[in-house]
DNA sequence: TTTT
DNA sequence: TTTT
């Protein structure tokens, strides 16, 4: 049958990144995103309400994550929901909560930069050590399409 | 600042809809999707987890959900992340519930059908006293497009 | 059968909104999206490319799009894809063009504000004549979740 | 700036998958969506509208596509908005078309099977020689989430 | 536990 | 026909 699950998300980070590594090396960064939504109820009245979600992040993009983004910075999501279960030893009862795993992203904000290097997202001062500039992270699958003096039609 | 909150969602429904209504009479349904992803790991293994997503439909959606869907049905869902905060009275403590507020829907499944209704989502028998059949629940948003003669270029 | 049709764009306006309207008064605006993509190549050569897609808006968004954008512009887009087609008078044959019918959106951009309209989009100066903050258009389908005292669980 | 180019469909094929290969041996399969839409006018008149998607898959997942689908099958893709542009020899006018490069899909359809494999997709029947079930193709970006047992926390 |  |  049919499965699909994919997320598309853009708010503000309610604090910095968490990066971790597996035994193996792994990088693993945790952010929680911060959205707002407001519109007008039938009353007229301008109504908000945040939702607060927490996203995983793995290798690579962790890293990336780690040395660009901190909190406050807007940040856009892609990625599935991903449901994590365990059992409360306080209370010996099942629990779960339900996240992101992040598949892609795109730094937003403050524009800044200025010249030349059209579509490249914002390269914000990293946090530690210097870096390239991230690219933007929109996850490709398999084969990249050729370049076009490869293609016979 | 930019915030954004969408979801795209196919699966199975965990069990039969839970119909309400409010005080004024809005209908509120509540149905669990069952999400399957499978993948191969580095080592060729064949790997398979569920994600479980609680989603709440409102109004008209709410009971066309309650009146053509039942445990199993697959199901195609459109909507925004939604947290429910609340406090548990047996700790104490404050918790938290991701889910998500339906927007659009999709019928999907046998196709059943038939002959030439192209686009017509299918329709499953109604669990209860007859209806129209459902249609597509892409959420419009403002004005439909006007009809092409009341087009001026 | 299953049918879906969602298009999630962010890019700038090629110049500014074109604003019409039907005979019955329907305001209609057209834009056009230039989003870039940036990626590096097996070579590991920066490589760029831009879409141009065009954009149609209905209704009281069309009037908000008329209002507050112009060349420039960062936007953020949810719509569908959409086809016309037409006969092409030079040549007698039969022409079609892909495009998108605008079903939300979001302003982008330089952020500005500043205090406490928590959420609320940036508010750019509207073009001609004053007019209420847009809000973000993120299309609501059916009722809205009625307020929390009115929910009975 | 902000540049995001998501498109999620789902249709029918118009024919049979086109499958080439370049010159350097990349699979490309070229087809075409149907996706339909119908809708209820103001004057609650049924009515409904097609849009033709051409879409283009690259080495690994133009291969799948190619064997498992063919004209008619319903299949769901992920993808972004990709713009041809050449020159018309006829007119010596500069042409473009819009379409759509995937980036992952699943297949739709029959569901078939019956027994507990959850969330696998459907396996049609290959259309030419045997080949393993197709998986799911979510583009998973960048490393995979490690196993279980090799995160810390 | 929270961001703009 | 094009934007950053």
């Amino acid at each position: 049958m049919a499965n699909f699950n994919k997320v598309i998300l853009a708010g503000n980070l309610t604090r910095d990144p968490e990066l971790r590594y597996t035994p193996k090396g792994v990088a693993i960064a945790k952010i929680t995103l911060a959205i707002n939504r407001t519109w007008r109820n039938e009353a007229g009245e301008s109504k908000e309400e945040v939702t607060f979600v927490d996203v995983d992040a793995f290798g690579r993009q962790a890293e990336t994550i780690g040395q660009y983004l901190k909190k406050g910075s807007p940040f856009m999501v892609e990625g599935r929901l991903k449901l994590d279960q365990w059992d409360d030893k306080q209370t010996g009862q099942k629990r779960s909560r339900l996240g992101v795993t992040l598949e892609g992203f795109q730094f937003l904000g403050s524009a800044g930069g200025g010249r030349g290097e059209g579509g490249v997202p914002d390269a914000p001062a990293p946090r530690s050590r210097p870096a390239p500039a991230p690219k933007a992270e929109s996850a490709d699958a398999d084969v990249p399409p050729p370049e076009d003096d490869d293609v016979p039609f």
